[in-house]
DNA sequence: CTAAACCTTCAACCTACTGGAAGGTCAAGC
DNA sequence: GCTTGACCTTCCAGTAGGTTGAAGGTTTAG
């Protein structure tokens, strides 16, 4: 099939594909005689996984390891294992620090009662050179 | 003072004043008359109103705006409340796509009991074809 | 025959910086 | 007077993960 027809059943971008293959996440495919790229079942199924893999944040550098593995199936699997905890763990502490993040804006806009910015609490807070970021209201 | 000064004053770097210089978010300081940059205590308190939103994670375009209006005194301060606002919320609907993200990472880490790629569980989830990316575990 | 819908490569753009090269300036020490 | 090192300057390139566009070749339907 066609770069297109791949793209259709995998939801992913045309161009998105030739990206991948570009950074060697993706094999060079065959070529049909015109020169279009000509993919076949297996490419949907490593495609499918790629995107999932995306969907779950993991970085372009951790999957090109990740889809080395799962072609080759005799490999043990405790290194995938690996990799899917390891992300876990960056998506639990991304979690905290944005929820940390969450509690200064929503202090930040509880805070302004005012009309003007010369006397804007937010602006206030923000500019205060003193070592507190938290907002004195 | 120099540029390193203001840096360290600031918590910010030196390459990074240089650089919001470029993009227009900090004004053209004065120069000493070797060239080198020349800046007082009112780019202290502007660097650090600017230091204090990128922690909110507010985009530099929109910092652009908030530099603007924060410099005018006597403008209104609803716009300042209201990108804050903005902001509160994006973070918000991150962390809620993060903790679905979380779910689905922590269901596949705790379903492969298996060695080898061929029966790892989390391979097979990610690979299939199907439309669940739910593991069946 | 022509127009639309494909396909190709290559290059630039996005955010928010960071790093490095190549060179100018300045104060201290010998 | 000379050197050394710490500053400063500008400019160019690179990061992640693509997206957008140009310029051109191919295929297919009407």
């Amino acid at each position: 099939m066609r770069i297109n027809e791949l793209a259709e059943r995998t939801g992913m971008a045309s161009k998105t594909i030739r990206y991948y293959e570009d950074i060697g996440l993706l094999p060079k495919p065959h070529r049909s005689p015109n020169g279009y790229r000509d993919y076949g079942e297996s490419d949907v199924e490593r495609m499918v996984f790629i995107r999932r893999c995306r969907e779950l944040q993991i970085p372009l550098d951790e999957l090109k390891v990740l889809v080395r593995l799962q072609m080759d199936k005799q490999a043990p699997c405790s290194e995938i294992d690996q990799i899917i905890r390891d992300q876990l763990e960056k998506i639990r502490s991304t979690i905290q620090e944005l929820m940390r993040l969450e509690e200064s804006l929503n202090e930040l806009a509880q805070c302004c009662r005012y009309d003007t910015v010369s006397e804007c609490r937010i602006v206030r807070t923000l500019t205060d050179c003193g070592k507190q970021a938290k907002p004195d209201c």
